[in-house]
DNA sequence: GCTCGTCAAGAGCACTGCTCTCGTTTTCGA
DNA sequence: TCGAAAACGAGAGCAGTGCTCTTGACGAGC
C-alpha cells in the first residue's frame, strides 16, 4: 500500500476506529448485549444508518471489540511477564495469573465478551480464534522454559494420560514445546483452574463465599503449579 | 394449605408452569438473550401483556428458569452419584463429574444461563444462590467422607494456605464438615478446574485444540482427584 | 468537466419489554 | 344471596432495537 492513501480512506479509517472505541467504552458501562448501534452512532451525531457503512452488522461490530479485547489481554499479560526475571520460572507463573486476573476484573464486560457465553446467533469467525492465543503463548512458554530448565518435575506417581491422547497432547505443544505430554495436561488443568475461578469471579458466583479474594486467589494459582511441579528458584 | 384451593389458584399454578416450560424449550433452542416474552405468549396464543399477571417481567421468569436448572443440575448430579459404593470415593468423585458435565452438554444454554456472563441488567435475587448448592453439596459430600475414611493423603511439600485465609476456609466447610483448610482449597481448585473445563467447553472456547474431549475430560477430572490427595480404593 | 463510487440521512419494517386502560370473570365477605 | 373487590385477558400504545432501502449530496479519477 502507498503512504498516501486518499482523503476518503484516511477519514473513513479514523471513523472506523472512533465508532470502535465509543462502542468500546459504551460496552464497558452497558454490557455486550445492552451495546447497541444506535446509541454509538447518537454518541458520534451520526444517523443510525451512518455507521452501517463502516460496520456491516453489530456483529461485526463485536467481532472487531473481541479482538481488541484478546490483543489488550495478551499485552497486558506481556508487559507484565515480561518484567520478570527469566530464570524464576515460578513467580514468572505467579505474575502472569494476576496480570489476566488483573485485567478480567478491570474490564470484566470485555472479559464476559472474550470467555463468557457466546451472544447468541454471534458466530465468531476465525480471525477472533488467531488473536486469542497471546495469553496461551505467555503461559507455555514458561512452562517450556521451566521444563527445559528443569524446574518442573511432577511429584511420583501423578496420572499418566492415555495414549489416546497423545494427539491432543501434541496440539497444545505448539504452546510449550519439547515438554512431555503428562506435563501438557497438568498445565492444561491449571489452565482451566484459573480462568473458572475468573469465570466465577467476574460473573459474581462466588456471591459472598469468598471474603479475601486477592489472597484467596494468589493461594490458586500456587495451588496450580504445585500441580505442575513448578519447583520455586 | 388446605387441600382445596380455589379454581383460580388451580389455574393459576397451571399456567404458570406451562409458561415457564414454554420459556424452557425456547431457552434450549434461542438462548438466553433470545427469549422472549412475547414469542413466549404467542406461542400460548395469548396476549404478551397477559403473561405479565405471572411473571412481573422478563427478569423474573429468567429467575424462574435458573432456578430451576440448579436444581435440575443438581438432581442429576445427586443421581448419578448415589449409585457408586459408598466406600469407592475416587469413582463418585469421578462419576459427579462426569454428571456435571453430561447435563451441561445437554443443555447448553442453561448451563450458560447459570454459570456463564450474567444477562445484562439482571440481578440474581437470592434465591438463585439458595438453589444452586446441590452439586456443591454433593462433591463437598465425597471429600468430606474421603477424608473420615483417611482415603485423602495431600502430598509432601504441598502449599500450605496463609492463616488470613482461615475464614474462607471455614465458609467452605461447611459442604465438607471437619475437612482441613488445606484440603479445602485443593477441593476448591479442582472445583473452579472442573467448571473452567465446562465453560470452555461448553461456550464453544476450545474450538478445533481438542479432539477427543471425552477422554480428555477424564483426564483432567482425574488429575483433579490426584491433585486432592484422593487415592483409589 | 463529467461520471461514478462513496457517503449521510431519513423513512420504514418487524421486533422487543413494559404500561395502561377497559370490559369480563371469579372469589370472598357481609 | 348479592355486591364489592380482586384477578384476569385483550388491545393499544410508548420507547427502544437491528437492519434495509431510497434519496440527494459530495469528492475522486478519467
Amino acid at each position: 500500500m502507498t503512504a498516501a492513501q486518499t482523503v476518503r480512506e484516511r477519514v473513513r479509517a479514523e471513523l472506523t476506529k472512533e465508532i470502535a472505541d465509543i462502542a468500546r467504552r459504551r460496552l464497558a458501562t452497558e454490557g455486550a448485549a445492552g451495546l447497541s448501534l444506535r446509541a454509538v452512532a447518537r454518541e458520534m451525531g451520526m444517523a443510525s444508518s451512518a455507521v452501517y457503512r463502516y460496520f456491516p452488522s453489530r456483529d461485526d461490530l463485536l467481532t472487531r471489540l473481541i479482538i481488541d479485547g484478546y490483543d489488550a489481554l495478551g499485552e497486558a499479560v506481556e508487559r507484565a511477564e515480561v518484567a520478570v526475571p527469566r530464570e524464576n520460572h515460578l513467580e514468572r507463573w505467579l505474575t502472569s495469573c494476576r496480570a489476566i486476573r488483573a485485567w478480567a476484573l478491570a474490564h470484566p464486560h470485555e472479559y464476559a465478551l472474550l470467555f463468557g457465553s457466546p451472544a447468541p446467533g454471534y458466530q465468531a469467525p476465525p480471525d477472533t480464534a488467531r488473536a486469542r492465543v497471546r495469553d496461551v503463548a505467555v503461559l507455555g512458554g514458561i512452562i517450556a522454559d521451566a521444563y527445559r530448565a528443569g524446574a518442573i518435575t511432577l511429584r511420583e506417581g501423578h496420572v499418566i494420560p492415555p495414549p489416546s491422547l497423545a494427539g491432543d497432547a501434541a496440539t497444545h505443544r505448539v504452546y510449550m514445546p519439547d515438554v512431555p505430554d503428562e506435563i501438557v495436561f497438568h498445565a492444561l488443568a491449571s489452565w482451566t483452574a484459573l480462568y473458572g475461578w475468573l469465570n466465577f469471579e467476574v460473573f459474581g458466583h462466588f456471591s459472598n463465599t469468598i471474603g479475601d479474594r486477592d489472597t484467596a486467589f494468589d493461594h490458586s494459582i500456587r495451588i496450580t503449579a504445585d500441580l505442575m511441579g513448578l519447583s520455586p528458584l
